[in-house]
This record gives C-alpha cells, structure tokens and sequence, in this order.
DNA sequence: AAGCGTGTCAACCGCGGCAGT
DNA sequence: GACTGCCGCGGTTGACACGCT
C-alpha cells in the first residue's frame, strides 16, 4: 500500500511564497512555534499551503538565524573536506557550518563547489578518486596534525552514520581487537533527533545494530567503511589487529570512540 | 533586440526512519 | 508485529536571471 499523500495537493497553494504569505509563517511561528505538528500548522496559521512546504520556507529561508550567499573560503574548504569525507550528507555538512542550510550547501556545492573542487583537483567526477590535496594526516596523533592540514582546521565536532555492515564481522567480539585504541566508550550525546548507545570494550558486537555511529574525540575527523578506497589518500592505516579481522576502516589511532544507534 | 545556453536557487517529490497505536 | 502518520533528508525540477552571440 503506497503512502497517503501529506495532504491535498490540487486544494493548496504551490509555487513562490508571497511576501504575505512569508510575513503569516513568520509571525505564527514567532508567536506560537511549530506546536509539533507541521501538517496542521498551515490550518492554524490560516495559510493554504502544505505543512511540508511551510517547514521547508522556515528552515530554508524564513529562520532568522540563517546566513545567506557569500560562502567564504574557510567555508568552502570545510564543505570539501566534509564532503570528501561523509560524501553528501547534506544535512550533517550543513551542521558544521552555522547559519547555512542543507538546502543551501546542497545547491552552492552542485552549482560551484563541485566543479571548483574536481577541476581543482584534476578529479573524475564518474570516479571516486581523490585528489592529492585533500587533507592528509601522516602517521602520529590528531593533535599533531589537526592544523597541519590548508583544508582542515582540525575542528570539526561531527559524527558520522558508517554502514559496518559489510567490513566489520560483527561475529566478532570488540575484544578481538586488543591493540586497538579505537573501542573506547565515550559519550557523544545525542546528534539531531538520534540517540546513541554506549557499549563496553566487552559488548558483543554481534547484539549491535547494522547501522552504527562512529565518531572520533579530539575534534579529529573519521571515515566510513564502505568509502575504504579512498583512504589511503588520508594516510589513514588501519590498526593491525583491524586489518587481520578484514576491518578495512583506516584511521588515525588515537581516542576513536564507536557508538551504535538502535 | 531576440534567441539561446547556462547558472542559480527556491521549492517540490518521494523515500526511509521513527514513534505512537 | 502490523499499520499509520509525521518528520527529515537527499535528489530533482523549474522559474528566473544573466551573459553571450
């Protein structure tokens, strides 16, 4: 059974927001919030527009807090980096860029940054390889290298969704890598609406859900499992003990923590 | 001036995930 | 566990602006 419409789409407005219209949204929203529900948020706020579309002017345009055009270099480089690292993850980008949308990163990136960023780097778009330039860290830790790098400051506080699914065995107990510094615990809270589980060095993999969190402390950067084939243009070496275990993901060692969502 | 190609960006679409029942 | 409804996301579209011929 396929998925009932969000709502009528012949009885609502579509198209450009009106100067109006924007003015309505604003003040509803500043008076009473979303009430969270944007599907009946049109109907209170007396707009004859899908509650999609209303979350979507806000959160993209209408937000009071949001930056608009003049990307700057530092900006730029960030949204390479992250790109090259979470591919596009939009959203997670956008978070690291305070001000800007996902909506907003997504079109600067795909109408200038993409060819900015490929050109630059004598890339094949068809291709994932990638250029030389991308930050690299050579062997040692993240402190020694977090501003080493002209495209990365060595600040970014994110974590990243990995698929272990096919590089990790999750038969494996997390004890089967002892040498491993990158089991830690460590608590990252939350990130958007997802919440995370902390496990023990002890934990069964196995009683752990496909899809994980992975995360590095230090504000260092990390990689997915399933984007192996670019890493070692990072410099990224695997622990030892990873490797044996067909473990293909490729790190800095030092204070990587691993969280699984359910 | 007109036609065409290209760039930009707001908005839409459909899907996956999640929570509630 | 199945179903339903909503949210949030990434991909895509289309209107408009602009530059070139």
């Amino acid at each position: 059974m396929g998925r009932a419409p969000c709502c009528d789409k012949s009885k609502v407005k579509r198209g450009p927001w009106s100067p109006e219209e924007d003015t309505t949204l604003k003040n509803y929203l500043q008076n009473h919030g979303t009430g969270g529900n944007w599907i009946s948020l049109p109907t209170k706020a007396g707009l004859n527009r899908c509650g999609k579309s209303c979350r979507l002017r806000w959160l993209n345009y209408l937000r009071p807090d949001i930056k608009r055009g003049g990307f700057t270099e530092e900006e730029d480089n960030l949204i390479c980096t992250l790109y090259g690292t979470i591919g596009s993850r939009w959203s997670v980008i956008a978070s690291q860029l305070p001000g800007r949308t996902d909506n907003d990163v997504k079109n600067y990136w795909n109408t200038k940054l993409k060819k900015k960023f490929f050109a630059a780097n004598n890339m094949n778009l068809a291709s994932r390889e990638f250029p030389a330039s991308v930050p690299k860290f050579e062997s040692g830790t993240p402190q020694d290298h977090g501003t080493s790098s002209s495209c990365f400051d060595g600040t970014l506080p994110y974590l990243m969704d990995v698929s272990l699914g096919q590089s990790f065995d999750q038969q494996k107990q997390i004890s089967q890598f002892p040498h491993s510094n990158f089991l830690e615990v460590n608590d990252f809270g939350t990130c958007g609406s997802k919440s995370f589980t902390n496990i023990s060095s002890s934990q069964e993999a196995s009683s752990l859900p496909t899809s994980s969190i992975l995360g590095l402390e230090n504000n260092y950067t990390l990689w997915s499992g399933d984007e192996s084939g670019a890493l070692t243009d990072y410099g990224f070496e695997p622990p030892a003990d990873a490797l044996l275990a067909g473990y293909e993901l490729k790190m800095p060692r030092q204070s990587l923590s691993i969280k699984f969502t359910n």
